[in-house]
DNA sequence: TATGAATGAGCCTTCATTCAT
DNA sequence: TATGAATGAAGGCTCATTCAT
């Protein structure tokens, strides 16, 4: 049986050579698939998505989804899951060094109108969870409330602006980033309906680069000592 | 047969009674369709929403839906028509009287913060909207580009603002608009996800109340001379 | 009371007037939604044909339809019997005079050929007859198996036609009404899915026309003495 | 693992056979599916037919249905599609030996009637299509205009008859064509309402079979030379 | 006679999900 | 891991028909 024992011994070669390889792909798998659920999901919402359209999107199959989501609605919350995770993890590598207070906040505004620019699905996918009232993202796990990096930024920043008379006193971190995210979200969440009720189109290039401005004036003016 | 005649006669009477209890029935029996789909839609989206919950919701049948407007997609456009020209039937009622630009601006500001905390469900629609790109607001006859009535109130409020010097220079009424709206309009779309993140419930009834009158200092803060 | 009684013999008047109005209305109205609805029944068959589409076709409504008429199903066995009795009378009413029998026999195909090219439409509710093995024709009451005309009149063609040595003897008079019938029929029964099939199309001017004296060949020559 | 892997290679093995089978049943499954639709089709037409109707004669469900053909109107032209396909084919395998004119043209006309009365339900199909103006077989792909097959066979007969003065000259084959199969269609099409306004049944056996030399008999005198 | 509103039954189709291999 | 076949449940929509006046 010694022929036996080498296709044995080739087997566990090949076996761990493939095994190898089908961790290296079920990674990649995983990411295909949440790609293309990403962009499935935030451009028709999670009941207007489609599986079929998704494994499309694919380079694998629909059973695959199965294999690695489990049902529609997991893979939902495992995209959730991502967009949220990859836009803390940027906020939480802001770094200020020691700008001057004015020149940190018009920062850290122009770094939030930035983000949202970039990442326009993301912005479609958060509209989506507050028309359903978050009930999906009540379910991710791993997702606690701890966006203290962006608001301990914006603290800092605002109380070193108090103590050289540049800021006003008193303002709420958190009101500041409810007012700094409204008027970037906006730019990017409502340009489809703006355009239908407006002759201006807030997605043009020109136009986004002069908002951007606009927004940090804004805050700043919002934030400045009287 | 004379009798029969004057039946006849007394019948076209009646009929003209009848036509018109029918015809009011029939613009009820619409209305009643447009508020339980407007609810559905705005819960669940357009392809979330689903034609036999809206007609459980109204008095009259799944097939009525059918008889009035044809199909769902027609539907959802008649409830986008319908919550648009109210609004902008809002909008063109404003009416500032003479007070001095500081205070008409304030109101202003308080006035479209109020619409749009009363009106959630518009709110909702709007982000449906802008999700599937504005592809069926498109598709709503009869709702041109003309908000001109707000843009305006505004665009008079700035002129007589910077007049007496209490307003910066060089506002764009639409710019105006648009950061008015931004930040009304987040307190409301965006409250479930950022319940979700942060400790603090912007829908509360006090933190509404607080949050209206910080609304408006940030755009007075914004207009206001230097 | 004398203002009432002339009203009343006012009322008598128009009674009157309005009784027979009815009378040649609703006649006329039944005329009109029979040549509706045998449009439709010929376009769409039975279960394809719509009765809005019917109304539609109708200078009368859709409740007319179920005034007169019923049912759908009535209705196509009326429109069924009319083109039925139709054809019928056309076929009592052939007077071959003193033609001799070769003559009367081209004549005798000629009309029949015609009278099947005229009336395209009878011959797709034939068709469609024959689909539903006739099940609607035998429901309709007055048109008991009595086409004798025509056959009595072939008979007499044939048997004078064998006197005087032309025709062959013992052909049947049915059976020559079928090879008739079928060469006729088809030209216009199968016109559409023949002009798929072959680069001729059997329904232009010329080609019926020349269709129409093959035909007189093809049965003269079936019948011609040896 | 070595086990694992070693599976995981009988795996492909019994893939493979499997596949095999998966395709064999698919395909069993798809002609399932066709032979109870030609069926429902022919007996109702294409709006009368029901999926329901056809889903209860297959062993498969209704579901399957829309998996292999999308749509009622697409299995629709699938029937279409196999029914012609199949009857081209047979017109193709005729071969007519080396027999003489009359006897070649005998048998032609006797498969022609022959293949009209085994497949009534094509002949159903057939007066459908024309009762839709053959709107749908339009749609077939794959359905060009060659019936060569047949009708060169026609045109050889005809001149061979011809040159040994059996036949006359100058008979077109395609006119020839048209006249077999209407006498042949006639007897499959027209026989309920035929049996309706006569008393005779065209389809009872022995009438067939008497039909049948009548048909040959009148296109034999139609092309004999005189 | 005539009309617009209303309706129940049922039809075509879709979708997320599972099975067999 | 991977795949094509299969499916139950439900969703959107249509149609002949009737009601109220």
């Amino acid at each position: 049986m010694a022929k036996r024992d080498r296709n044995d011994l080739r087997d566990v070669a090949v076996g761990l050579r493939a095994s190898a390889d089908r961790t290296r792909n079920a990674e990649a798998t995983r990411e295909d698939i949440l790609e293309a659920a990403t962009e499935e999901f935030a451009d028709k919402g999670l009941s207007g998505a489609r599986i079929d359209k998704i494994a499309e999107r694919t380079s694998s199959s629909k059973r695959m989804i199965y294999y690695y989501f489990g049902s529609k609605d997991a893979l939902y919350r495992a995209v959730l899951e991502r967009e949220y995770t990859r836009i803390r993890r940027a906020e939480a590598a802001i770094d200020l060094g020691r700008l001057p207070p004015k020149k940190a906040l018009a920062q850290l505004v122009r770094q939030s109108f930035d983000s949202h620019v970039e990442r326009p699905n993301f912005i479609r996918l958060v509209m989506n969870e507050n028309i359903h009232r978050a009930e999906h993202l009540k379910k991710v796990r791993g997702l606690g409330r701890l966006n203290n990096a962006l608001i301990t930024a914006l603290a800092d920043t605002l109380s070193r602006g108090a103590k050289e008379r540049v800021f006003r006193k008193g303002i709420d971190p958190l009101d500041l980033h409810i007012n700094i995210t409204a008027v970037c979200f906006y730019t990017v969440s409502n340009r489809y309906t703006f355009r239908q009720g407006f002759a201006r189109d807030m997605w043009a290039r020109a136009e986004v680069a002069r908002r951007r401005e606009q927004v940090v004036d804004v805050i700043l003016r919002w934030c400045a000592a009287d």
